[in-house]
RNA sequence: GGCGGCGUACCCAAGCGGCUAAGGGGGAGGUCUGCAAAACCUUUAUGCGCCGGUUCAAAUCCGGCCGCCGCCUCCA
């Protein structure tokens, strides 16, 4: 079978072959760092940190490559409204996008080029395109002249003529196309500068990426992705110049995700209607958000409420409480039984998750057909350790169950708390109103009322719990708390 | 106007021609429990926006219609 990936050049699933035998190059189009990062930008990042983890996964070389624009017309603009330079307002947000990132289990790129950083291989870009007559100059700076392009429109599947009859944008006299883009722009007077041939000024905003996965991945690379509506003109461009300059194919395999909306609309900045990563934090362990995203398939858009957030968490809960059940399992475990006829049926379902979710992954990275393999494993677990397990083979095939499972979340970078970190963040984010050591008081003293049968004093420490949003569970070798979702 | 996509149960969501339409949440009933919780079991879509067509067979393919969205301007 092999893995499959639908590439949005030629609009199919594809069978997945890298250019250069088990190494897989992927350049990712980052994030422009001018403001703080919205839930948007957290699915894009926590998409293709996926993919990423599945490859490896897979058994890929992987080289992950992902891009900070840190000079645009935003980021000037951002420094002029703050009273702060452009550098100081990229290394800000800069600083916000990591912290975001982390707290989202996004694994850090092999390499995060900036766009400053490539200054000169941005100049040498140009400079070919312009010498291939691929480019032209004007007073404001050098353009890509699109119609010299044969290609263009392939990605994006428009051509100049028809996006010429539904163009909103104004006519700029000097460009040749009005989709020509800038590869270089002259600076005005205060705006931030570098050197080049055609005198002072600062990259478009498309010649960075061809520019940095070039110096990074080569000239022809493996997977380009990024939010869907970077295809046009974004990407469509990237290919122009980079395949206009080195005259060799660009990206094999082109990966977009989809958006998130709020009301069927488009959560943007222009918009208005979004939410940061960090606003959503403060109510949501960082694990919801991501299991939340990896709930839909990527190329779907998914349609963002608190609704939603709050109908993930008690999946979540769902399996570090079997997380939980599964360490008292094997930490209390005697044998006594001899094997049984359920150890088979378990062990036999048990072998088969892995290969459920490969198949799923396998298929166009279904995270969200992942995710079911993942959950029907956890009712196997449940459904075994009823049946009070005791066999000698019980233990093993518990652990080998549970392996499996970490090894698959692994991927997704899910369940990677422990069961007590898990009810310690929920505690957190639900703002209870209690605190772990008085939660535990309460515990103590309601022992001692058990102890004595005063089952209405015990039901009283539960219905004041209860009622600050703490569940309590009496178990065999005692009790345990847990926050209520 | 051009191009692309979406519409599956109360909610979220897989499914891409053929086993009883995954999985999660919620609801109802049950087992277990001092009472609970968790877990498990049963149940909750003869039907997948609507209407036709192709096929032995369609949520899945084709045509039409309705509704919604995205890109074509910065945007993940």
């Amino acid at each position: 079978m092999g893995l499959k990936i639908y590439n949005t050049m030629s609009g199919k699933k594809e069978q997945f072959v890298p250019v250069d035998g088990n190494r897989v190059r992927m350049y990712v189009c980052g994030v422009t760092v001018y403001d703080l990062c919205h839930v948007g930008h957290a699915r894009s990042a926590v998409v293709f940190d996926t993919i990423s983890r599945y490859l490896r996964f897979r058994g890929y070389d992987v080289k992950f490559v992902k891009n900070f624009t840190d000079i645009d017309d935003k980021i000037i603009n951002r420094a002029n409204e703050d009273g702060k330079t452009w550098d100081e307002v990229a290394e800000t947000y800069t600083q916000e996008y990591y912290n975001d990132m982390t707290r989202l289990g996004v694994a850090t790129p092999d390499v995060e080029p900036k766009a400053t950083g490539h200054i000169d291989q941005m100049l040498g870009i140009i400079k070919k395109l312009i010498d291939k007559g691929y480019a032209y100059e004007t007073e404001d700076g050098v353009y890509y002249e699109v119609g010299k392009f044969a290609d263009y429109g392939q990605l994006s599947k428009r051509d100049l003529e028809s996006m010429e009859a539904g163009a909103r944008v104004e006519i700029d006299e000097k460009k040749r196309n009005h989709f020509d883009f800038a590869l270089w722009k002259r600076s005005k007077e205060g705006e931030p500068a570098w050197d080049s041939p055609w005198g002072p000024g600062r990259p478009g905003w498309h010649i960075e990426c061809s520019a940095m996965s070039l110096e990074h991945l080569g000239e022809t690379f493996d997977i380009h992705g990024g939010g869907a509506d970077l295809i046009f003109p974004h990407h469509e461009n990237e290919i122009a110049q980079s395949c206009a300059a080195t005259g060799k194919p660009f990206a094999k395999y082109w990966i977009h995700n989809g958006f998130i909306t709020i009301d069927k609309e488009k959560m943007s900045k222009s918009l208005g209607n979004f939410f940061t990563i960090r606003d959503i934090l403060e109510e949501f362990d960082p694990e919801v958000l991501r299991v939340f995203i990896l709930s839909t398939h990527y190329r779907s858009p998914i349609e963002f409420s608190r609704e939603s957030l709050k109908q993930t968490e008690p999946s979540l809960d769902r399996v570090y409480s079997t997380v939980l059940r599964v360490s008292d399992f094997l930490n209390v475990f005697k044998e006594k039984a001899s094997p049984s006829k359920y150890d088979d049926d378990f062990a036999a379902t048990t072998g088969t998750l892995k290969d459920r979710f490969m198949e799923a992954m396998d298929d166009d990275f279904n995270t969200a057909s992942a995710l079911a393999a993942i959950f029907d494993m956890i009712r196997e677990i449940n459904r075994y350790l009823d049946k009070k397990p005791s066999s000698s083979r019980s233990r093993l095939l518990v652990e080998k169950a549970a392996g499996d499972i970490k090894d698959c979340a692994a991927v997704l970078n899910i369940f990677t708390k422990t069961p007590q970190e898990w009810y310690q963040s929920l505690l957190a984010t639900h703002k209870a109103d209690i605190t772990e050591s008085e939660i535990e008081e309460l515990i103590v003293r309601r022992r001692e009322a058990r102890a004595k049968k005063d089952w209405k004093l015990a039901d009283e420490i539960r219905g004041d719990l209860d009622a600050k949003g703490i569940i309590l569970e009496d178990k065999e070798d005692g009790t345990r708390w847990k926050v209520k979702v």
